[in-house]
DNA sequence: AATCGTGTCAACCGCAATGGT
DNA sequence: TACCATTGCGGTTGACACGAT
């Protein structure tokens, strides 16, 4: 008998999200903060569990979130962080404050597997025209293996480094970039104020019930732009964290070397060895060093990343 | 115009991790 | 230390939109 579903109870309302329940839940948080997501329901009165309504504000109504397409340069971080961390999108997702998990899960999933898979399958049949990888690389393969185990802590040390820049005004200042959730910000960073809300409400009532259909995308952000707007204006926020994902983008890149890397540009997918893949999907990564070898491998063992990496732990 | 197939994405489910007692 | 409650995370599902036939 296996156990219960959380959300199995009479009374509890699941499905999509009205733009009620989304103003319900906002004037909550804004009030209280998030956290504390039991007393949720039954503080606001949503016929949602506890589960729902933490979903809902982390993927949909947190402020600062950015909707629609991915650029070029967030694409490439995903990609290389999916390299490097495997399918752990909480912990992918701290580097692109902006995004949710589940906004990269979804863009991975239905995007990027698809990108990388064509890749993958044109790499291939280079490889049977007798492009492969040379027997001296699948020798070595166990034993770079097991030094990358040992040496994954040192690196991830310094790609933690090098990816925290220490400016007070940064969004990135608010991130545990070893895969930790960013804090919850102050209640005051959310809503503004119940006015706000009002208006909100009565927006999405002029526009109508077909409204509230569509109503996701506009919403969202008149209630994300309300949020910030204590602190700083929404597209402010957005030209700041945009300049900080070009920044984090180009850290990496300087990082690993992959400046040319674009999705019909071969040199990510000649770095990889064909026996492993591109794709992390499928596979568990490493407890502890959760990292696809092929694409970080030339990274690890050439003598001047190392000397790199050697020289951000001296500095630490 | 109707039907079918496919893509997208918000939301759900279940397990794991964490914290409190 | 054990147990329970709560939260976090990743995989998966299902409804909807849209293009092709």
């Amino acid at each position: 008998m296996g156990r219960p579903p959380c959300c199995d109870k009479i009374g509890v309302k699941k499905g999509p999200w009205t733009p009620e329940e989304d103003i319900i839940l906002v004037s909550y948080i804004q009030e209280h903060g998030p956290g504390n997501w039991r007393a949720v329901p039954t503080n606001t009165g949503l016929l949602r569990c506890s589960k729902s309504c933490r979903l809902r504000w982390t993927n949909y109504l947190r402020p600062g979130i950015k909707r629609g397409n991915f650029t070029h340069h967030e694409e490439k971080m995903i990609i290389h962080l999916q390299a490097l961390l495997g399918n752990r999108w909480a912990a992918i997702a701290s580097y692109l404050p902006q995004r949710t998990d589940n906004d990269i899960k979804n863009y991975w999933n239905t995007h990027l597997k698809k990108k990388l898979k064509k890749l993958q399958a044109g790499q291939e049949g280079q490889s049977r025209d007798g492009l492969s990888v040379t027997g001296s690389q699948q020798i070595c393969r166990g034993q770079w293996e097991r030094r990358l185990q040992t040496d994954i802590h040192m690196a991830r040390q310094a790609l933690c480094e090098a990816l925290s820049p220490e400016k007070p005004d940064s969004l990135f200042t608010e991130l545990k970039p070893s895969g930790g959730y960013e804090k919850p910000a102050p209640a005051s960073l959310y809503a503004s104020s119940t006015e706000n809300i009002a208006k909100l409400l009565k927006g999405w009532m002029r526009s109508g019930p077909k409204q509230s259909l569509t109503y996701s995308t506009t919403t969202q952000n008149s209630l994300n732009n309300m949020a910030v707007a204590d602190s700083l204006s929404s597209e402010e926020t957005l030209n700041r964290a945009d300049k900080n994902d070009t920044e984090l983008s180009e850290a990496f890149e300087s990082l690993f070397g992959f400046d040319s890397f674009d999705s019909s540009n071969s040199d990510f997918s000649q770095s990889t060895s064909p026996d492993t893949g591109l794709l992390q999907e499928e596979s568990k990564p490493i407890p502890g060093a959760q990292v696809p070898l092929s694409v970080i491998e030339r990274w690890l063992f050439d003598e001047g990343a190392m000397q790199g990496i050697e020289y951000l732990s001296e500095a630490h």
